[in-house]
DNA sequence: ATATAAAATGTAAGCGCTTACATTTATCGG
DNA sequence: CCGATAAATGTAAGCGCTTACATTTTATAT
């Protein structure tokens, strides 16, 4: 069996009796091209089931159509719909995803950027802004979009498109202390290194200082995300002589992993002791009772991304800020502490 | 401002006053360079930052060290796992991953992968064996590596790595047969063009046949991932005057819908009704009550899509199909059907 | 020390495409 | 019908890398 053989721009040019040029035009800006040998060439482009070489096209073009997106996890409901949205918008676009995680390491999210960068990525997805002046530098200096997700920042000097998580949580903390709430506990993701991790716990903390609550002995526990380990920590806040009324996790696969923890404690939600979520995945709906969260447009978020970064490919020096609404999400696991009852 | 000069081979090449080639090969094989010199010429590389260009890179080797992969959505905490394990291991071999959706559309996919292919990429991971001949052949013709995962076949023309979904989903069935239930109802995704789907419902057809089950009399729905249609789907199936004891998901999201339509109709699970899922994902554990569902060994399939696929790409003629062990994960929504009790 | 093999390095020809520039062909007012 | 201008097409020089092959250096055996 002989190989077999790729065509290329050269044998459709062969073809179609006519040369490289004008086949590379007639893909690329057909409008430069009468109609008539377009037509010709596209017919035969076909009928060699011609697709350009992709390394030749970078190469020759310096431009390579695909976008990076480093996410610290796949394995996260909030990253995968925004993923999803990124993509899909990318594709309306003619560009494709190359897709990294970085496991909620920062010096893996390095190695990552400058792996998708030498794989040629047009532009770059990243997750919050926490991260090292060396790699930003090193993405300036090479010119190379990006944008920032999942984050707001008032910085003209770069794009993003995220929301306030700081002023998120402290809007939920609000209508926690509202309700009568004095004596919380917190479940957070890690906060090293992760700037929304870090805003959400501050939105807590800033909400119970405005309030006069002293949040020097609020309880908290920071671990990975995972149901299991919000069931863990659940545990361990409860082991206390002095439980917290309330405790806010900071995303709702803790919140689920709590509220699983208190239904085996035989401990009542909300009446015994409420939980937050942040996020509001599906699963937020689901569970018993349904989980107050936070509302998050992760969607909206990835399609706005995908076109901000477009943007800035055609012009280097377009930045945008984008800032997205959040709202409360109404679930049954936050109420009045029971000695308001 | 001037523009950043990023450094070529042959800027190395130059400050190291060595040929190209030498530079080359210090970083490709390493080995066929004296300590001395590949030291002398690392320390250039690194000095200047050099990284190699991608595109030159790929047009002279032939060779990205990229893999496309195809899921149906990203939305889903299966693929998800699944993908996030993929990636890893190619990671681990110098590899990036290369991603789309087809949103369960077979055009989508057929373009993604002709896309994905001109790209440049070394090999694919697709999901599920069914897609038309015409795009097998592409594939064939071209000689790109593929690896089909979530399903398994007897197929030694190609690369799988997957489980016996039929098989699965009948075991699951004989489990709710030997509890007494007769009367069944089902909630699948939609079977066209998804042998995954169409397996775990014949799966079920084929154990009440074995079973002396009419399954003509089945009711049947089909629908699209998501808690919502799952939710919905439970209401219709329920308001018939002889209702199902047993309603079985094509997978545990869809369960979940379901259950949480149970709650809503004021259904006791299982006593009332049992309700099966299928994927074991995280959710199934946290929902009230647990699903009994299956267990699928997602992030297991992923890493070993990415070794068998690694291997096709250094031996084109290599093959390898390999089915994973699935296992029933017993919760709390399949019981004896009140009948029985 | 010398012949010979092996290891290290260099030379240079592409890989398949884009695009600046040169050339040819069509269009059009007078 | 002519010359001027615009539109269409062609020519050919790279883009930055890998690798077959040629050459030089080093190691090994005699």
């Amino acid at each position: 069996m002989n190989k077999p053989e790729i065509p290329t721009l050269d044998d459709v040019a062969k073809e179609a009796r006519v040369s490289t040029a004008t086949v590379s035009r007639c893909l690329n800006s057909p409008d430069q091209v009468s109609t008539k040998t377009r037509d010709k060439v596209l017919k035969v482009v076909k009928d060699l089931g011609y697709t350009p070489n992709f390394g030749a096209q970078a190469l020759a073009a310096k431009r390579t159509n695909t976008f990076g997106a480093i996410v610290p996890t796949m394995n996260n409901a909030i990253f995968a719909a925004g993923l999803q949205a990124f993509q899909e918008e990318l594709g309306h676009n003619g560009a494709t995803l190359l897709l990294a995680s970085s496991s909620y390491n920062s010096q893996a999210e390095e190695e990552q950027i400058r792996s998708l960068v030498s794989r040629g990525a047009d532009g770059l997805l990243l997750i919050g802004t926490q991260r090292s002046d060396q790699i930003y530098s090193f993405l300036d200096d090479r010119q190379i979009p990006f944008v920032i997700a999942w984050s707001y920042e008032e910085n003209k000097r770069r794009s993003c498109v995220g929301f306030d998580n700081l002023k998120a949580s402290y809007e939920l903390t609000l209508r926690a202390i509202s309700l009568g709430h004095k004596k919380f506990a917190i479940i957070s993701a890690p906060t090293h290194s992760n700037d929304r991790a870090k805003n959400r716990v501050m939105g807590i903390h800033k909400a119970l200082k405005d309030n006069g609550i002293n949040f020097q002995n609020v309880q908290s526990i920071e671990c990975e995300y995972s149901i299991g380990n919000g069931f863990e920590s659940f545990k361990t806040l409860m082991q206390v002589a002095d439980r917290p009324t309330i405790v806010m996790c900071g995303n709702d696969v803790l919140a689920a992993g709590a509220v699983k923890m208190a239904h085996e404690m035989g401990l009542k939600i909300p009446d015994d002791i409420s939980i937050t979520g942040f996020d509001d995945i599906e699963l937020a709906s689901v569970i018993e009772p349904a989980l107050t969260t936070v509302h998050v447009r992760h969607k909206k978020m990835g399609m706005l991304a995908a076109q901000v970064l477009l943007k800035q490919v055609d012009d280097k020096s377009y930045r945008e800020n984008i800032k997205l609404d959040t709202w409360i999400v109404e679930g049954k696991s936050l109420a009045k502490p029971r000695s308001f009852l």
